[in-house]
DNA sequence: AAAGCTTTTGACACCGGTTTCCTTTTTCGC
DNA sequence: GCGAAAAAGGAAACCGGTGTCAAAAGCTTT
């Protein structure tokens, strides 16, 4: 029995069982070349030791670790935290383990922060969530450092082995179809932030419904936002409070449209009766709210999960999808519009 | 100039600098015995390669590694994040990094499932979030494993050096003093599950409270629930339709609270005109339901800050800090009882 | 100037795996 | 039954750091 109350080496199985280092790494890495007689008896051993490899070893011999990194700028809590579920789905029962880095998108010092935190850390690959994922110069730093990346987004903004993206333009056509077929006409725009790629799609999707079923939107009928709670308060009040008031909102993401249905309460508007509202992101917020929310929804999970299998196993099926639909959730916060 | 487009190593900074490694691996651990002039000529060339040490050697000659661990069962994303969060306030600017893991409290190899974890990752320490935090056999496979621990609680389940605990008991009390200072008598309390410490605490400060001010609590005054957003509607639903309908509802979270909101409106009870409520976290949702929900926040950030602290630097000040301040965060579901 | 300290530095083994390369054993064709 | 090829296994170097211990250098002291 080697010494005890230590965690046993791959030297302490080689001696028990009367082989050679080489040969147990053998048996770990399953390499072909080997007797099913050695092979039992060194599993054995391992076996009865409770051996483990150690990580740190192999990945210095190896020149590679096994940790996957997630760099993101807490977009929402709820996404975030399922794409972390996504990722284990992914990694579960291999070696790897999920590092997490939420960043300062606004830090000027960003390229340099995660510089840093790549050389200290030396990932194999790290996932990067959007409103980040859209920062070019991102990619090419890890390019530039020799790490794997996939950026996460609502857009292809980069080569399907780099990229996992939900189609946000279609799906807000999907949802302007949904208020059209109802009978709206007087449809309003909650837009998100200048300069995220999402609120782009999400506008662009908007107008393109709007144009095909030949629909004007007047600038009344546009409202900025930030994406945040408030935002929407005050966008939604921007637009209910305009001449020709709008008899659906489709707010870009859920928060603000959970800003909207404050706005409309305060000025005594029932939603759905008097103002239908449709969110995006499927939030918790949005089953949560009254009267729950229609909203879009995209496989936040799934996408996690892909993007790291992009990372760990290129070669695997499902890596090779980088697109994901989202759907539509109906709940009751859309009616048709009165007379 | 040693062989390029490699990341430089301990021996490319020797060589250059004409001294031998150990050196090298002096300057970068600022050890004292070095005099001025080595130590600046080592550090010119250092800064020339651009040399970064690297982790999983270190890793492997000092038999520790930097990995933080954060354990969870997704008690709620925002909180999740947050403690992330502060994690990573309290590791920035150190070589440490987080490795997060959720997993599952109602899986019968759950204990198996963290002990192969652990010894995969041989992680230098682990955080440890409720509810599974009050796991004691948790606890006991890490200190067998020899990996450091700390519970984040809402009690102090284990001594100062592993644990950061919230003293919810205390400020549910104070949420009900404010209830009782306002002229209510009749307060019902919804509450945690069964088994969770956090609902323990939550309704022990809740009757401890009432009965400090001598009022009694009928059993159709308390109605079980599971922290979710169903079980507070339905809970609620109990409570409105008892036949002393209580004039406030304390729930003992958020989530519920936000179902009590929708059982009132469906009774055609106004927040908080016809009834008062109080939740418990402070999540974004108490501050995107209509109206905004007065509720109890505790400093989640600060605690995971703090719990990190107590495994990386237990010398540090801060990491003496085991219990951490709850607060009263007084919104617009609270006014006095009508008559 | 030699002896005696203290400070600074380096040689070498070691952490626990993998890789390279070579030797030994087995299998198999003829 | 023999030689050759294939299969199995081992020795030693290596990955990039740190620990031990002794040597070298610098500085006093006598």
């Amino acid at each position: 029995m080697p010494k005890s109350n230590k965690t046993p080496t791959i030297n302490d199985v080689a001696r028990l069982a009367g082989v050679s280092k080489k040969t147990v790494s053998r048996v770990i890495n399953r390499s072909a070349l080997l007797s099913e007689d050695t092979r039992t008896k060194v599993e054995a051993v391992i076996a009865e030791l409770g051996y483990v490899p150690n990580p740190q070893a192999r990945a210095l011999a190896l020149r590679r670790n096994f940790l996957l990194g997630l760099l993101h700028d807490n977009p929402n809590a709820q996404t975030v935290l399922k794409v972390q579920e996504g990722v284990l789905d992914a990694i579960r029962d291999t070696e790897f383990a999920l590092v997490v880095r939420p960043v300062d998108r606004h830090s000027p010092t960003l390229i340099e922060d995660i510089r840093h935190f790549l050389e200290l850390q030396r990932l194999y690959g790290v996932l990067i969530l959007p409103p980040i994922s859209e920062n070019d110069a991102l990619a090419e730093l890890c390019l530039e450092m020799g790490c794997g990346y996939v950026r996460m987004g609502s857009a292809m903004l980069d080569d399907a082995d780099h990229m996992v993206a939900s189609n946000d333009r279609e799906m807000v056509e999907a949802a302007v179809d949904h208020l059209v077929e109802l009978g709206h006409r007087r449809i309003a725009l909650i837009e998100g932030p200048k300069g995220f790629r999402s609120a782009h799609e999400r506008r662009e999707g908007f107008l393109a419904a709007m144009a095909r079923h030949g629909l004007v939107v007047p600038d009344s009928a546009r409202a900025p936002g930030t994406y945040r709670f408030e935002s929407g308060l005050e966008a939604a009040g921007l637009l209910l409070d305009a001449s020709e008031r709008p008899t659906a909102i489709f707010a870009s993401n859920d928060e603000m449209a959970s800003g909207a249905f404050h706005a409309a309460r305060q000025r005594n508007l029932r939603v759905p009766d008097d103002l239908s509202i449709i969110g995006f992101d499927d939030s918790p917020i949005a089953a949560h709210i009254w009267p729950p929310m229609t909203t879009v929804g995209w496989p936040v999970r799934e996408m996690g999960r892909a993007a790291a299998l992009k990372l760990i196993a290129p070669a695997e099926e499902v890596a090779g999808e980088s697109r994901f639909p989202a759907r539509l959730v109906k709940r009751q916060s859309v009616a048709p519009p009165k007379a």
